[in-house]
DNA sequence: GGAGGAAACTGGTCAGACCACTGGACAATC
DNA sequence: GATTGTCCAGTGGTCTGACCAGTTTCCTCC
């Protein structure tokens, strides 16, 4: 039984994790620049003093995210992540050090604006059967909601229903890599956002233009939901991201 | 010296990868049900004839691409890939035995032109120095491409120019993962693109606007571009997509 | 100088052992 | 009777060391 003794578990990260992060780091960094070769497995286990078996296992991740490429004989080379890696990348290129980068959440936040208006406008447009109860329910989730963190979630529970609505599974794949990426920011953004987002109103006439089939309705009441936090956020972060 | 025997490289697949790719299948065609356990890794080595170590590199693949849960001393679960697979999961999804899925094709066409526009407009926002010598030789390449394959990757280089001008990491890395999709299809595609396309017109009046960094004739100049192409894919595949 | 080929790399795969964790059965306890 | 604690079988996690399969290097031989 504790009592207020604050205690966190304990972090026990995998060795290939921890192996894992550190390539990535290098890679990220540029302490590895593309086109450089890696170590050979064998030297890379000795010097981080793990089994090859986990090195291969960190390698072969950084192989699949398109940060290395491995060549069976040849040495394994350092990818141009910028021109390679796709999406699933994001968490890690925003969450650096603990804290996050400005430059990327600037850029998270105009694609945001960008796709969620046109999720919203398809979801109209296909208005499937059954659409208006699953957004009403979402939002009186939202409404329910006192705590900052749970709000962002009821928020995101909102969109999940939007994007579902619009039937398009790379619209989908996109919500589902951005959310893997906020999720994990969620208390430290959430904080940012608690004063901005308590606009009930405008999910309530996203959902009624969804619901009436109104594609333009719902793209215009998208962007008007989206464009305050976004302003707020990409102000507050355009102040970080000065020293460029 | 081989003649003209149209000889094919032997397809010498790597074991983990034939793993991966079985299990893949089976969670995307839903031979595993979301929620359900996977056989144990040792089981699963002795039924497919293979180390464990293959097995474990494959399910650490599937782990990555979110399509299964592993838990240390618990069993392996499969996800709802729909709810959680990132976009780098789009090209397993758009090709399946080796033919093209219409539904996903759609998709990707609708999610293009939202996406396509928003960051020509962004690139002529921020219209770096040097913008408009890039453009003019990825036109210059692209009026020179005589095959319909070579064409579609010099149109692939001109976006990559206009993606890089953007400067948003989150587009960046969108348009790569949507290359990594496409590249793999298309001999296919290009072929029934290759009369709609050659308007070279249409690129030149977006690299004109993007230089100009007039934003709204970006998007506008990349909706014309992208419009006819979208349309005719968006008919051929409707058609095929019917028996749905 | 060029072609051929050995040798010394590299990554790929396997086998078997042992560690660390989970979850359920079961006994001890209250 | 319900709760707590213990144990144990089964699962994934890691290591070792061996061998297979490609690449690269470089040296020999023509």
């Amino acid at each position: 039984m504790v009592g207020r003794m604050a205690l966190r578990p304990v972090a026990r990260r995998a060795v290939p994790d921890q192996v894992f992060e550190q390539l990535l780091v290098e890679v990220i960094d540029g302490g590895l620049r593309p086109g450089e070769s890696l170590p050979s497995e064998r030297e890379l286990a000795e010097t981080l003093g793990v089994s090859r078996a986990a090195v291969r296992e960190a390698l072969q991740r950084l192989s699949q995210t398109r940060l290395v490429e491995v060549r069976h004989g040849g040495s394994t080379k350092v990818r141009d992540f910028r021109r390679a890696a796709g999406l699933d990348l994001l968490g890690s290129l925003l969450v650096r050090d603990g804290s996050i980068d400005p430059s990327v959440a600037r850029s998270i936040l105009e694609a945001r604006l960008v796709v969620g208006p046109a999720v919203a406008a398809l979801a109209a447009q296909r208005h499937p059967d059954g659409i208006g109860g699953q957004l009403q329910r979402a939002i009186e989730a939202l409404a329910a909601e006192p705590e900052p963190v749970g709000w962002q979630l009821a928020a995101l529970a909102f969109w999940d229903v939007v994007v579902d609505a619009a039937d398009s599974i790379v619209f989908q794949l996109m919500f589902n890599s951005m959310r893997a990426t906020y999720e994990p920011t969620i208390e430290v953004l959430s904080a940012l956002m608690s004063g901005e987002l308590n606009q009930l109103a405008a999910y309530g006439s996203l959902a009624d233009a969804i619901v009436a089939g109104d594609a333009d309705a719902a793209r215009q009441a998208a962007e008007k939901l989206l464009t305050p936090s976004t302003n707020a956020l990409l102000s507050a972060f355009a102040e970080l991201e000065k020293p460029r």
